[in-house]
DNA sequence: TTGCACAACTGCATACTTGCAGTGATGCAC
DNA sequence: GTGCATCACTGCAAGTATGCAGTTGTGCAA
């Protein structure tokens, strides 16, 4: 994770209880088992109480995983262009890399063997998915909301509206890469993974339009 | 719920249950509201133990709103014409209908006054969405394999994969009218009220392809 | 009718999760 | 530095959920 410097002193030390948590969680998973690794003991071995354990982590798993809440740098939204004949793709590889900001942590190996031996860990995939969604679907609402072509909105929906859908069918591609028997849920999805379902997406939008 | 004569014993108390439980968390959550309704003072009134809610109920909110797991009947499946050219129609509307059996109980009012003081409860309609597309999948799936035009596949995947996405392009006006500020999760979703829904995909598939 | 296989159900033990009230450290303005 | 607002953290208590081993009742076939 390469800390930078220059950290507040409270920034820091929740950082660094976060490590704690994520370390203590995923080494015991892999020693003892994802049953056997109790919140209780993550949290022992973390040096802080099971209540502070659920001030960081929504579930065990996540904390063994190493997952955080996906966040939106502003500077990816400046980057779409909404008249590009690609808007699909590229709202496609947008939500993709919103929902990669979720992965914290940074020991592949371990997290491989851990979901190998684990299948269920990986499901909660699918949630941070859904968060990443809600995010990309404001910010493009607002991108939308400026752009005369789809400002007045279409079939009586506003721009809010367009904007959603548009999300839930740039979303369709990964949903389906998520669920594909060959998905690595530890190398993530990058942009070259994604193109064949973007492609049969193309392919399946132009056949029933 | 208008039972029919004839089922076997077993069956019959498995129903009965099924009602006893649905009826008491429905009445307490209203009485006391959704927090004050425990699933042991739920099981009490039902007249049986705490465990066995868990056999029926994977929540106290299903149990509240009388869910059930969603079933595909064969007739619907045999109605569904893959070579019309309202392909997305037909399959959005039979999702519809899947996860429209969902809902058990018959006391629309009640379930309304529930939701409106609890309006979390409307979002586990979400869960038994996606229950409803994993049938929907696996039984066009198989429709898909038996015709010429996709039984080869498109772009290098096979009629499961279009299947699969087809349904996810399918889900999405659904999905899109669940998640609206105007849905009514008592009225749920019918033919009619998808449509404008089903339009803007429409549209958007043409804008987009 | 008897006996068996199986499903429903139960109690018990344990773990997961959340809410609340209280304590102490941090960051900041003065 | 002093005082104050805020946040991280804690203990405790209660509720939610699950696994397991054992019991009871049902359906069925001999």
């Amino acid at each position: 994770m390469t800390d930078a410097v220059a950290l507040p002193l409270r920034e820091r030390k929740k950082a660094e209880t976060w490590t704690a948590l994520h370390e203590a969680a995923a080494s015991l998973a892999l020693q003892h088992g994802v049953e056997q690794a109790t919140v209780e003991a993550i949290a022992a071995n973390a040096g802080v109480s099971p209540r502070t354990f659920f001030n960081y982590f929504q579930a065990k798993e996540d904390a063994i995983l190493g997952l955080r809440e996906p966040v939106l740098e502003a500077s990816l939204l400046a980057e779409i262009s909404v008249t590009a004949d690609d808007l699909v793709g590229q709202v496609s590889r947008l939500l993709m890399t919103v929902a990669s900001t979720a992965l914290g942590g940074d020991d592949r190996a371990r997290r491989r063997q851990l979901i190998a031996r684990d299948p269920h860990l990986g499901r909660r995939h699918m949630d941070y998915m859904v968060k990443a969604e809600t995010l990309v679907c404001q910010a493009l609402a607002g991108v939308l909301g400026q752009e005369s072509a789809w400002a007045d909105g279409v079939e009586g929906f506003g721009p809010e509206e367009s904007a959603r859908m548009l999300v839930m069918i740039a979303g369709v591609p990964i949903r389906f890469k998520l669920t594909s028997a060959d998905f690595d849920p530890v190398e993530g999805i990058s942009a070259e993974t994604l193109q064949p379902s973007l492609a049969l997406l193309r392919h399946l939008l132009r056949k029933l339009s």
